[in-house]
DNA sequence: CTGAGATCCTGTCTGC
DNA sequence: TGCAGACAGGATCTCA
């Protein structure tokens, strides 16, 4: 589910929540893509967040003395709902508890993860990722850098987390619509010209979705429950079949490093 | 070091 | 209907 833009989302609709004294922590699950840590809920309890924050596709929350951080991986979500609701979705597996409100993690799949860490930047899963795409940092230059001695399909590259954070599949295939780069070039066959186009098209894209309130393909939505509306912008992602909006030509899929790549080969090259 | 492929998990949809 | 198989927004791990 959640890229950039819907952890993004997520995040924003969270932020309330600093400053505000975490009551009760309940772990209904600790299988997730990690063991949750045994000590987590005695280690944050009565403590007030003091910032809500991102890092990639990772959700930070910090208090006084620590952090825990939150990976929605495929299939995840958080909730808002107010303490008085007794209703509970299968697979509940977290619920952080506030005065009013609490904050509940669900996920499907597993595949997403809670830790807990003094200093996240520190921790192993962050120390490995890439740059933020919508920092100033992320530019020509360094997409030229990260492709020009790659042999691999541009579409792998801006998956890389520990190149580029954030991107996924529904916005990788998107933004390489929009530069009209075909998702099967490889890397080294960029021109910095092309480097251009498509650093400016994945800021483009991501930022659009963000505004938008990101991607809702079936389940994602964001934790104040609204869902996300890019999905009326998507060009090429789930569109096989169908015609580019740009040439009438049908838009294709193909499976690239075993995911569903979609495309326009007329539009790209 | 690189890169390809398997793998974790549950639910939904398609085709026979 | 039933059932097998493919596929789904991610990312790590293993092996060549």
């Amino acid at each position: 589910m959640p890229e950039l833009p819907e952890v993004e989302t997520t995040v924003r609709a969270i932020n309330k929540f600093e400053n505000e004294k975490l009551v009760a922590v309940i772990i209904h699950n600790r299988n997730l893509r990690w063991k949750v840590d045994k000590t987590i809920e005695k280690k944050i309890v009565n403590k007030k967040i003091t910032k809500i924050s991102r890092r990639a596709k990772y959700i930070l929350i910090q208090f006084e003395d620590l952090y825990i951080m939150l990976h929605l991986g495929m299939s995840g979500n958080l909730r808002i709902q107010r303490n008085n609701n007794n209703h509970f979705k299968k697979h509940d597996h977290a619920e952080f508890v506030f005065k009013d409100e609490k904050i509940i993690f669900n996920d499907v799949r597993r595949f997403g993860s809670i830790h807990l860490t003094k200093n996240p930047f520190d921790h192993e899963l962050i120390k490995v990722l890439g740059i933020e795409p919508l920092s100033n940092q992320f530019n020509e230059d360094y997409l030229y850098e990260v492709c020009k001695n790659s042999n691999l399909e541009i579409k792998k590259i801006l998956m890389d987390q520990r190149k580029i954070v954030g991107v996924g599949n529904i916005y990788a295939s998107e933004s390489l619509f929009l530069s009209r780069i075909s998702p099967e070039r490889i890397g080294k066959k960029l021109s910095i010209k092309d480097c251009s186009n498509l650093s400016n098209s994945i800021k483009k894209v991501l930022k659009e979705a963000i505004k938008m309130g990101g991607t809702t393909l079936k389940d994602f939505y964001s934790a104040d429950g609204n869902q996300g509306y890019f999905k009326i912008k998507l060009n090429v992602y789930g569109k096989d079949g169908q015609l580019c909006n740009s040439c009438n030509n049908i838009i294709t899929k193909k499976i690239i490093g075993q995911r569903s790549t979609f495309m326009c080969s007329k539009c790209q090259n």
